[in-house]
DNA sequence: GGCTAAACGATAACCGATTATCAAGAGGCA
DNA sequence: TGCCTCTTGATAATCGGTTATCGTTTAGCC
């Protein structure tokens, strides 16, 4: 019958780097900035690594994506609570905003059901703003 | 010095029969939804010729494309007024909204500069709404 | 109608993003 | 430490969307 190995997840520093970059940055990150993150702390770290750990941390329900217009799809922690998002139009970084509109629901023109919205901001943040 | 010959758009079945299905429609379209709405008037219009003529009429300013998360753009007549775009869940088309939150740029962070937004909602239709 | 070049339609090629492959490396338990 | 298997990293393959190619069709002017 075998030794029983059935160990399903394995604790590599790989896996920890880009636990850890996730941890440190509270914003949505493209697979390219968790590659260049995670290489700050493992510089051997590979793209097929970064998509490999974001799947399945994605699947333990740890990280989740988020669709932003036009482009390829970021990763932010689980468990936020509701918010948007800001895209710099100078620095092309997402970063969260905690603010809502109120009543979204009511602006569907009548007949439409509505289960839920998403807003984007763009713009400029602090770092790529020209004072 | 030739018989000058400087014709630079020709006016063809297909290209008409494209720019009557955006009249038609005032939601944002898919490629695919002009290729089946424009075969209705032209039945053997082509991918090619939609991809060919959506880009000329971008290119001329009739129509612009529609970015929405996570899905290929879609394309929309010019000169309509400040709108957002709901997507139903059920058929995936994409609706125009006419209304929009107020005091948007209000919602961004301090430091943040805000020029623009876009706002989606997701829901179901009158057509896919379960009654 | 005849002519010429733009436009068409089928499909091959391309492109960026993501996934699969596979030899080498390394957790983790005896 | 030794072993076994999962994970890694490099890269080839794949995928959906879009563009390029090329022989055929056709709009538009004579």
């Amino acid at each position: 019958m075998g030794k029983g190995f059935v160990l399903v997840e394995r604790d590599t520093k790989q896996r920890r780097a880009i636990r850890e970059v996730f941890a440190r940055e509270r914003r949505p990150l493209s697979t390219d900035e968790v590659l260049a993150a995670g290489r700050m702390l493992v510089p051997s770290l590979g793209i097929a690594t970064v998509y490999r750990n974001i799947n399945s941390l994605a699947d333990e329900g740890w990280i989740h994506s988020v669709e932003l217009p036009g482009e390829p799809a970021r990763y932010e922690r689980c468990g936020k609570p509701h918010h948007h998002h800001f895209i710099c139009r100078g620095c092309g970084s997402a970063f969260d905003v905690a603010a809502c509109p109120e009543d979204v629901e009511r602006l569907a023109p009548p007949g439409f059901t509505v289960d839920s919205h998403d807003l984007v901001l763009y713009g400029h943040c602090p770092g790529c703003r020209r004072t």
